[in-house]
DNA sequence: GTAGTTCTGTACCTGTGATTCAAAAAAGGG
DNA sequence: CCCTTTTTTGAATCACAGGTACAGAACTAC
């Protein structure tokens, strides 16, 4: 009971999200998100309290709605190098098709507050994490179908394919030519 | 003629650059420089002009002094695949040993400023193409020497060894174990 | 209809970010 | 020793960031 509110707030999450992946959450103001999501300022922080508890939020469902696209993209079927190879260049793609380059709002997180935020390098490091765990179990299966030679460390493959695309979608965001990018992944993947 | 500035511009950008090192350059406020620089505000902006500008000459001495002491660790006698190795892991010790966890300033600069900031994109992109350039030289190297395969796109291995080293220095914001990223590099050099 | 609850819009407040300025201080030249 | 130039100091400015307070609106249960 009580007045029902007059907004989404899940729609609301995401706009407030979109805006501090544009801007960062430094540079983001509580007058851009009463632009962006269209409501008053009681409103907001009535709904969430602060800037800090949004950004959380934000965070919190650009992990869950990424990290599970990153993963169905990964389970798709077809020969594990072709598939990574696929991955990590449609995110280079959309990286480079975005006109504002925000890049990865994790990766950027993690730049950003690193350290002196503990909430937000606990965030951060749990998506790192299930990108790595799905990095690796592709791999274990790659050695499992004998497309990748079974002497190589699994756990050290996901490792260094985590870092390569957080190293990817970071350069992305000041290289202007695709191409090299594009032949990084491939030198990577041969290597495999 | 006129009164001689009392502090050393050199040192103080040098510290700046230390301030917008540890905390980013939008939560770096005009306090902070003048607490960290020890002299007064009139002082910094009659001497520097502005906070961004301020920050222009700090990441420029970044770049000059970093992305030389790289080469130089590159330059080194030895296997080349040995020096690529021990610089990787020399950094990843340094991020780890760093209490405030701050890696990589152009690396951050990347992830905070990117394409809003046309100007610091710049920046960043050079310091970043001269790094590539030095794995490059190295890779080439390499292939000279018969230590990698000659079939190898050294542009591409260049390009795949800055993007790596981006995002471990990303990576080693967040992870708490550094044996992880030491398994990457591993990973890494081993498939060259 | 009224009581109780929850939402909304606006006004308001405090602190501070980024910058500027006036005036004093420290040099050198004539 | 005055004049000019440059720097320093510290106060002052001005906008705005971040958040609160409050009056009322919209709803439900009784």
């Amino acid at each position: 009971m009580g007045r029902p509110k007059q907004f989404d707030p899940e729609l609301a999450v995401e706009r407030a999200m979109e805006v501090f992946w544009r801007k960062g959450y430094a540079a983001t103001t509580p007058q851009d998100l009463v632009d962006a999501l269209g409501i008053g300022k009681g409103s907001l922080y009535h709904a969430f309290g602060s800037k800090r508890a949004l950004f959380d939020l934000a965070l919190r469902r650009y992990r869950d709605s990424r990290a599970v696209a990153l993963t169905e993209l990964l389970d798709r079927p077809g020969p594990v190098k072709e598939r990574l190879r696929e991955v990590l260049l449609l995110l280079l793609e959309r990286d480079f098709a975005d006109p504002d380059r925000r890049g990865c709002l994790a990766v950027s997180t993690a730049a950003q507050l690193g350290s002196c935020d503990e909430q937000a390098v606990v965030q951060v490091r749990r998506m790192f994490d299930r990108t790595e765990g799905a990095f690796r179990s592709l791999i274990e299966e790659g050695r499992r179908t004998g497309e990748i030679d079974a002497s190589r460390d699994a756990a050290a493959l996901g490792s260094l394919l985590l870092t390569t695309l957080v190293g990817l979608r970071t350069t992305a965001r000041v290289e202007e030519d695709p191409r090299r990018l594009r032949r990084a992944v491939d030198a990577l993947l041969d290597s495999l």
